[in-house]
RNA sequence: UGGGGAAUAGGUUAACGGUAGACCCGCAGACUCUGACUCUGUUAGUCCUGGUUCGAAUCCAGGUUCCCCAGCCA
């Protein structure tokens, strides 16, 4: 089936053992999990990749599962956010599930545990149960309600469920072994009361259950065969055994679970208690700010589905700890957006050209390709006239030979344009060039298929027509943090490294055609970067997101 | 000092007893009406010490380093 030349990953290895062993293709089923406390962020991107990748590898089908059994921190906002963000991806999710849906079938099976005696209701303060819980290397001790009859632990159960007690002020625990090597082991936490409205059950319960107690059964419930989660939970699978082995039926697929190392990205905090300070400091707009680490504020920076998915591809699933460099996410979405992008002229920061011998109220519209890469992508008419902006950076009165662009008394291609010649320049009291005097060959045209256009001169550069140009607002991103860690240095506050000059935004320079251009198209600014279209929050006008820059090798070369 | 997990170029990952390979980054070059793209070349790696074996990144033993676990969070 698989005829994909790429190798496998350990999670693919242990599926392809599975398969040749006990589980037949058709029992593979996978979910994404996520709890509905915040908005989904890069990190997420891969755990959503694996699994939904997962499922169109073996043609099986992924669950979107809201962990929501804490409504202390969960939303509405949030599920609906992760779906656009899922859908945006390009998924699709085969059922959409909630662990609020198992509330009751979850509630029925805890009380069978306390027929069974294999749980209890502990009536201490959260302080006396950490207490006993002993430490890593010292045995906890039990609690004096361990051995409480069945018929109390049934009766204080339910009433704890009817609303007759306070938060806090009993619990039920499964009773395992309080002298376990695994802290997890020691009678863990089933359900707390909290007379809190869930966002879909509301008030029907004020007992929730655990995370621990919940997911397991939940990927019971819904068939999963591989549940996937990150190393932080690899001490957890003793009790999601343990859980299982409770309710499990014989003839039943036992769900499996297997960890893989979280990534981390250079540059880059994903937690979201630090994300919400970010958003609360003002230092970004909000979750969706384009320098946000978030699939929303990645989106509203321009980076594209397949681009985060190729990434996700690319860092692969291991066990190790890692870094994951920017760069190579960078490279990802310069990879699909050079395939995808239409070219276009601007001028991010203008300087005046006047060619001296076009006449003084001549316009050309020169036909230009929009895009080399992709031959269906049409051609579209860019005006040309006397006065032209170039790039400020692109003009020098004297530059040494690795310099390629435009220079007193040397030749340069206007891209799509003539071949031009530089003259002479306009300064002002300080010395800055305001002006530049070309002459133009009209025999090189681009496409004219004269012989002197296809004269071969050494720099090309790009430029808009001043009369025609169109002004617009630019907004250019650099990373939001100076740090490659600016989230593992424990003894400094993160916002130390924040980068002051990760946010600007300038008035530019272009072609007409882009005032057609609708929120979320995406162009190459010939020369400069990619950029995708935005809509000011304020004003409605249309703005112009910087993505992310074209590999730039010139800066070196100049001096 | 308990338990669990992990160590392969600067970063990420593959090789599951049989030539250590790929991508990103860096560097050098070719091409180019984008100094982009593309292409070519190049630097550089199995944590350490033993053992088993014709042969070890892989198996075994010992060591070292890093990460995780004491929420009524997930």
């Amino acid at each position: 089936m698989s005829s994909t030349k790429r190798s496998l990953n350990f999670i693919e290895h242990i599926i392809e053992e599975d398969l040749a062993k006990d589980y037949s293709k058709s029992s593979l089923r996978f979910r994404f999990p996520p709890e509905p406390n915040g908005y989904l962020h890069i990190g997420h991107a891969s755990s959503i990749c694996l699994n939904f990748g997962l499922g169109l590898r073996y043609s099986a089908p992924v669950n979107l599962r809201f962990d929501d059994t804490n409504p202390t921190k969960e939303e509405q906002e949030y599920v609906d956010a992760i779906k656009r963000d899922v859908e945006w991806l390009g998924f699709e999710w085969d059922k959409e599930c909630y662990a609020s849906d198992y509330f009751g079938q979850l509630y029925d099976w805890a009380e069978e545990l306390i027929k069974q005696s294999k749980a209890y209701v502990d009536s201490q303060n959260a302080e006396a149960i950490a207490q006993q819980k002993g430490t890593p290397t010292e045995p906890g001790t039990a609690s004096p309600f361990r051995d409480r009859t069945v018929e109390e632990n049934l009766r204080l159960f339910r009433e704890m469920k009817e609303g007759k007690y306070k938060e806090g002020e009993h619990v039920l625990r499964a009773k395992i072994d309080m002298s376990s090597s695994n802290m997890l082991m020691r009678d863990p936490i089933m359900y707390r009361i909290l007379h809190k409205s869930h966002h879909r059950t509301k008030n029907d319960w004020c007992i929730y259950p655990m995370y621990d107690w919940t997911h397991g059964e939940s990927d019971y419930i819904e068939s999963i065969s591989h549940s996937f989660c990150t190393l932080e939970f690899a001490m957890h699978r003793e009790l999601y055994d343990w859980f299982l082995d409770q309710v499990v039926t014989p003839e039943n697929l036992r769900p499996k679970q297997r960890e893989f190392a979280r990534r981390n990205f250079s540059h880059t905090v994903v937690s979201k208690r630090r994300l919400l300070q970010l958003v609360e400091q003002g230092v970004v707009s909000g979750w969706d700010d384009p320098r946000m680490p978030t699939i929303s504020g990645l989106r509203r920076r321009g980076y594209t589905p397949m681009s985060i998915r190729n990434f996700a591809d690319t860092i692969g699933i291991a066990k190790r700890d890692n870094v994951v460099d920017l760069s190579l996410l960078e490279f990802t979405v310069r990879e699909d957006l050079n395939k995808t992008a239409d070219r276009v002229h601007a001028v991010l920061d203008p300087l005046l050209l006047e060619i001296t011998n076009y006449p003084e109220d001549q316009e050309e519209w020169i036909e230009a390709e929009n895009n080399p890469e992709d031959e269906n992508a049409g051609s579209r008419k860019v005006p040309f006239s006397k006065y032209l902006y170039i790039e400020k950076e692109d003009f020098k009165e004297e530059a040494n030979r690795k310099f390629f662009r435009l220079k007193l008394d040397s030749e340069v291609r206007l891209k799509n344009g003539y071949i031009i010649k530089a003259v002479s320049c306009d300064k002002d009291a300080d010395g800055n060039v305001t002006k530049v005097y070309c002459t133009y060959d009209p025999d090189t045209r681009s496409g004219s298929g004269s012989e002197a256009s296809k004269r071969k001169v050494k720099g090309t550069l790009h430029w808009v027509s001043k009369t025609h140009a169109k002004s617009v607002k630019v907004r250019l991103y650099d990373r939001l943090f100076t740090d490659p860690t600016p989230d593992a240095h424990k003894d400094k506050d993160f916002m130390e490294f924040v980068n002051p000059n990760s946010f600007e935004e300038i008035e530019a320079f272009v072609e007409p055609s882009l005032m057609d251009a609708k929120v979320e198209d995406r162009f190459q600014f010939q020369r400069i970067g990619y950029f995708v279209v935005d809509k000011d929050s304020t004003s409605e006008q249309l703005v112009f997101n910087k993505t992310v820059g074209l590999r730039d090798t010139w800066a070196k070369l100049d001096s």
